[in-house]
RNA sequence: GGAGAGGUGGCUGAGUGGUCGAAAGCACCGCACUCGAAAUGCGGCGUGCCUUUACGGGCACCGUGGGUUCGAAUCCCACCCUCUCCGCCA
C-alpha cells in the first residue's frame, strides 16, 4: 500500500515511478489526488455531522438526569433531523474511501532510485557472472534424460492431475529431496535464517498483505472454504509479522521454509509447455528478511549472496541480474534475478528472484517496529527470495551434469544427501 | 461436528445503555530522594485520521461486520479467533 501523505506532500516520486513500469505517472496521482480531496472532504462533512450529533447526545443524557422531559424531547426531535444529513455524508465517505483504496491497493510499489529505467526483460542489467557453461555435445533436456532414465513422467502426471505436473521416481525423486535439505541446511546453518514450517493455505488478509490479492487472484489456487493455497511461502513467512509490533533489536528477522508452491500459471499458456520449468506445484526454499528501514538495501544484497551461494556450491554457472523498472514485480523497489545455464536451451534461465518491498507490504499488513524507549512505531521493511527453486536447481543440475550416455553426476556438495550415489542412471 | 466460557490499551485486568478512550496494577519515560542504584513519592504515558500558522479542536477505534437507539465497550444478529469438555480423526 502506499503513502498517500507522502504521495499528497511530493508527488514526483509517484509520476515517475509509476511512469517508468508503464503506467500514466501523471494521469494516476491526479486520479489518487482528486479521490483524496473528496474523501477529506466527505470526511470532514461527516464528522462535523457526528460532532453536532455527540453533543446534542450528550446533552439529552443531561436533561434526563436532570428530569428535564420537555428538552429532551427538544433536543431528540433535533437529531432526529441530522439523521438522513448523517447518513448521506457516511455513504459518500464510504464511497470515496473506497474508490481511493481500490485504486491505491492495484498500484505497484516505487522502483528504488538505483534500479535502471527499462520497458521489459531486454533492459536489465547483468551484475556479475559466475562459472563456465560446460562443454557438452548435442545437449539433451531434462525431459529426454529423465524420460530416458524412466524416472521422469509427465503422462502419468497429466492423467492424473493434467498438464503442468510430473510425477519423479526413484533417484529423481530422492535427488529433489536432497536438493531440497541441502538448501534448507545451508540457509539456516550457515546464514542464520530461522527454519520454519508454515501453512500452506493462507487467508484473505495474508494474500492481501503480501500483495497477491487483490490483483493476482487469478494466479493462484483457492480451496472451497475460500481459503488460497500459497505460490510462495514468502506469503506465510513475511506475514507472521503481520499486525504486529516487533522490537527493533531484533531486527533483522530471517525465515526461511521448505515449501511446495502452487500457481495456476493462468495467462501462460504456451509458455515453457515442455518439462519441469513452469508447473502448478513445485518446492521452493524461500528466504524473507524483516528489517529496519535503513537496513533493508545492505539486507537485499546479503540476500542475493545466500541464493548465490547454492548455485556455488552446486557448481552451476549463472548469472545475476539487475531487473529494470519494467520487469520487476508488483510489490519489488529493487529485484535481482539468479538465472542458471540450461545447456539445452543455450541461455541462462531464472532460478532465483530476489526482491526488497520497502515498507509496501508492511503498510498493507501493519507489520512495525519500535524502539526500546521509543514511543513510537514505524513500518518494517521486508524481503524475499528463493534460495533457491527446487524444481528449477534439479532441471539445471541434470542437464549440466549429464554425460553422452544420458546418466548424471551428483556434485560433490550433495554427496552428504546422497550416500553412495555419485551418478543417477546406473553406477560407475 | 456438539455443549459451554471468553475476546478491552505494550501486558494483566475492571467496566454490562449516557460525564468511558476506558479504573487499577505491571511495564515504560521524567522529576524528587540517593555518592550511585534499589526501594519510595510525584507527574506523564494508546493508535489512526481530519482540521489548525500555532495553541488547540474534532472523528473513529474495546475481535470483525451489520443492527437496535437521540446515544453502544455495554443490547441484538452473523462471522472469525481462543480456551474447557464431548465426539471424530492423521
Amino acid at each position: 500500500m502506499h503513502d498517500i501523505r507522502a504521495l499528497r506532500e511530493n508527488p514526483e516520486p509517484y509520476v515517475k515511478g509509476w511512469d517508468s513500469k508503464g503506467l500514466s505517472g501523471s494521469g494516476l496521482v491526479g486520479e489518487i489526488t482528486a479521490l483524496d480531496a473528496k474523501l477529506r472532504a466527505a470526511q470532514t462533512a461527516w464528522q462535523t455531522a457526528q460532532a453536532e450529533r455527540n453533543d446534542a447526545s450528550k446533552k439529552i443524557g443531561q436533561a434526563k438526569a436532570g428530569k428535564d422531559e420537555a428538552e429532551a424531547q427538544r433536543l431528540m426531535a433535533q437529531v432526529e433531523a441530522l439523521k438522513t444529513t448523517l447518513e448521506t455524508a457516511q455513504a459518500e465517505e464510504r464511497e470515496a474511501s473506497q474508490a481511493l483504496n481500490d485504486l491505491l491497493a492495484g498500484l505497484p510499489n516505487i522502483p528504488a532510485e538505483d534500479v535502471p529505467w527499462g520497458k521489459d526483460e531486454h533492459d536489465n542489467v547483468e551484475v556479475r557472472r559466475w562459472g563456465t557453461p560446460f562443454a557438452i555435445a548435442k545437449p539433451k533436456d531434462h525431459v529426454d534424460l529423465g524420460e530416458g532414465l524412466g524416472l521422469m513422467d509427465f503422462e502419468a502426471a497429466a492423467r492424473m492431475s493434467g498438464a503442468r505436473f510430473v510425477v519423479l521416481k526413484g533417484e529423481l525423486a530422492r535427488l529433489e529431496r536432497a536438493l531440497g535439505q541441502f538448501m534448507l541446511d545451508l540457509q539456516t546453518r550457515e546464514h542464520g535464517y530461522l527454519e520454519v514450517s508454515p501453512p500452506l493455505m493462507v487467508n484473505d488478509a495474508a494474500a492481501y498483505g503480501t500483495d497477491k490479492l487483490p490483483k493476482f487472484a487469478d494466479q493462484l489456487f483457492q480451496t472451497t472454504d475460500g481459503r488460497w493455497l500459497i505460490p510462495t511461502a514468502e506469503v506465510p513467512l513475511t506475514s507472521l509479522v503481520m499486525g504486529q509490533i516487533v522490537a527493533e533489536e531484533e531486527l533483522p528477522l530471517r525465515f526461511t521454509a521448505l515449501t511446495p508452491c502452487f500457481r495456476s500459471e493462468a495467462g501462460a499458456s504456451g509458455r515453457d509447455t515442455r518439462g519441469m520449468i513452469r508447473q502448478h506445484q513445485f518446492y521452493k526454499c524461500e528466504l524473507v528478511s524483516i528489517t529496519a528501514p535503513e537496513q533493508s538495501a545492505a539486507e537485499h544484497e546479503r540476500m542475493v549472496e545466500c541464493a548465490e551461494a547454492v548455485l556455488k556450491r552446486l557448481e552451476l554457472p549463472f548469472r545475476t541480474m539487475l531487473l529494470c523498472t519494467g520487469d520487476m514485480g508488483f510489490g519489488a523497489r529493487k529485484t535481482y534475478d539468479l538465472e542458471v545455464w540450461l545447456p539445452s536451451q543455450e541461455t541462462y534461465r531464472e532460478i532465483s528472484s530476489c526482491s526488497n518491498v520497502g515498507d509496501f507490504q508492511a503498510r498493507r499488513m501493519d507489520a512495525r517496529s519500535r524502539a526500546a524507549g521509543e514511543k513510537g512505531t514505524r513500518f518494517v521493511h521486508t524481503l524475499n527470495g528463493s534460495g533457491l527453486a527446487v524444481g528449477r536447481t534439479l532441471v539445471a543440475l541434470m542437464e549440466n551434469y549429464q554425460d553422452e550416455g544420458g546418466r548424471i553426476a551428483i556434485p560433490q556438495a550433495l554427496h552428504p544427501y546422497l550416500p553412495g550415489l555419485t551418478h543417477i542412471g546406473g553406477q560407475g
